[in-house]
DNA sequence: TCCATGACCGACT
DNA sequence: AAGTCGGCCATGG
């Protein structure tokens, strides 16, 4: 296999994860490459920005350790994400953070449906 | 191949 | 609670 198909392999797993991010919770990049078996959670964040915009993966969900938004609003990404949270009853302060203890989507080893 | 960068994280201060 | 630091490793020039 080519390094590419490797990593495209790797992406797909990670989108799979992502997909199951139920609406109104969040998942921060650590754990979304926890459940993937990935070491490095910036693996995730490459695998969102090329993630494909006709796939449907709700990449909204996934937020920082920090419980914040760890995209650059170059584009107005940022806003975006934040607007579609919003959009989905997840709630910031005033500082522009998410609490996890409230929003922090939590599966269960022998839940797979959540 | 070498080097810098990045949608990060955990521990420590 | 917020800032700093070292570790992580795929990606692109």
């Amino acid at each position: 296999l080519r390094a590419e198909s490797v990593a495209t392999s790797v992406y797909h797993n990670i989108y799979k994860v992502v997909e199951k991010i139920p609406l109104g919770y969040v998942a921060t990049y650590g754990q979304i490459a926890g459940l993937t078996g990935i070491r490095n959670p910036r693996q995730v964040g490459y695998a969102l920005h090329a993630l494909p915009a006709d796939r449907n993966i709700p990449w909204h969900r996934v937020i920082n350790h920090a419980g914040k938004i760890s995209l650059s609003d170059a584009e107005g990404a940022a806003t975006l994400q934040r607007i579609l949270l919003e959009s989905e009853g997840v709630q910031f302060d005033a500082s522009g953070k998410i609490n996890l203890n409230t929003y922090r989507w939590k599966p269960y080893p022998d839940a797979e449906s959540g």
